[in-house]
DNA sequence: AGGAAAACCTGCGTGC
DNA sequence: TGCACGCAGGTTTTCC
């Protein structure tokens, strides 16, 4: 489900409610997401506070005192808090039982999800080890992305969802940033310009930060975690209208497939 | 190197 | 009504 902005409204509104909590106890309704769900949560964590939530490409990281949990929502992974007494809806699989009478139950039709403890620094742990560069931050910079991009014979598109390379841009971000730039997605990347780079940068950046502002994109199943929608998928220029026409020149929107996934563009904006 | 395909899983829309 | 098929915000693995 989530990409970046959705992640990060889901923190954003996960924080304020969880910080200062202890968790309590554990319940499962299920043994496995996309791997098995550690058995050793509850005995691991009871007691302890959760002090702050941070967000590492589409992960959420839980701090718990000396602890994270680390857990990755897939595509259709949502939280909700509850209390705890609340009945386990269809495809809810764990609630966390925090102090204050406050359940995070966690839901998640395709089981694509999956979440861990991890006591190391969070950089030497597999799922962190490779992962490139947040995007919101000055480490991702014309310079930096324009060098990586003529290390690289894929597609633009591919490039800018390769996570080793930059974190949280997923299947919607791709498209939407790379028509506002002008970029057509199956460009090799090491022919695209310094300065056509140094504009889809810029506007990756600003298409995520409104995209975040207006809380994130809620196609098909996302939502807050007070159950609120996002609003950015009113503001999909490209994303989900294959032959519709485009908002800039009212030639139809074209659909083609790279790495398996679809994609959509203009073909007369995008060069 | 990188691409294609399959794997994990459920639900929904479409077409016959 | 039912069934087959394709498709869906992600990531990993395996095989050319």
């Amino acid at each position: 489900m989530p990409e970046l902005p959705e992640v990060e409204v889901i923190r954003q509104g996960l924080r304020p409610k969880l910080r200062g909590k202890s968790l309590q106890t554990v319940d499962y309704r299920c043994a496995k997401l996309r791997y098995p769900i550690p058995t050793y949560l509850e005995e691991q964590l009871s007691g302890l506070s959760c002090q702050g939530i941070k967000r590492r490409g589409k992960y959420l990281l839980f701090n718990f005192e000396n602890k994270q949990l680390a857990w990755h929502l897939g595509m259709t992974g949502q939280f909700r808090l509850v209390p705890p007494q609340t009945p386990f809806a269809k495809h809810e699989h764990i609630g966390l039982n925090f102090s204050d009478n406050i359940s995070l139950r966690y839901k998640d039709t395709r089981r694509f999800g999956y979440l861990d403890i991890i006591k190391e620094p969070i950089n030497t742990h597999p799922w962190f080890k490779k992962m490139g560069v947040e995007p919101l931050s000055d480490d991702f910079n014309t310079d930096s992305f324009y060098a990586q991009c003529q290390k690289r014979r894929v597609a633009i598109k591919t490039l800018i969802m390769d996570a080793n390379t930059v974190v949280g841009i997923g299947n919607i971000y791709a498209a939407e940033s790379l028509f506002r730039a002008g970029i057509h997605p199956a460009a090799a990347c090491a022919s695209i310009s310094k300065q056509r780079i140094g504009r889809w940068v810029d506007i990756s950046k600003a298409v995520l930060e409104e995209a975040i502002s207006v809380g994130g994109s809620s196609i098909s199943d996302f939502i807050h975690v007070d159950g609120k929608q996002g609003y950015f998928s009113h503001q999909f220029k490209v994303y989900g209208r294959h032959q519709q026409p485009c908002y800039t020149c009212q030639q139809p929107i074209q659909k083609i497939t790279q790495t398996g996934r679809s994609t959509f563009f203009c073909a007369s904006c995008q060069s």
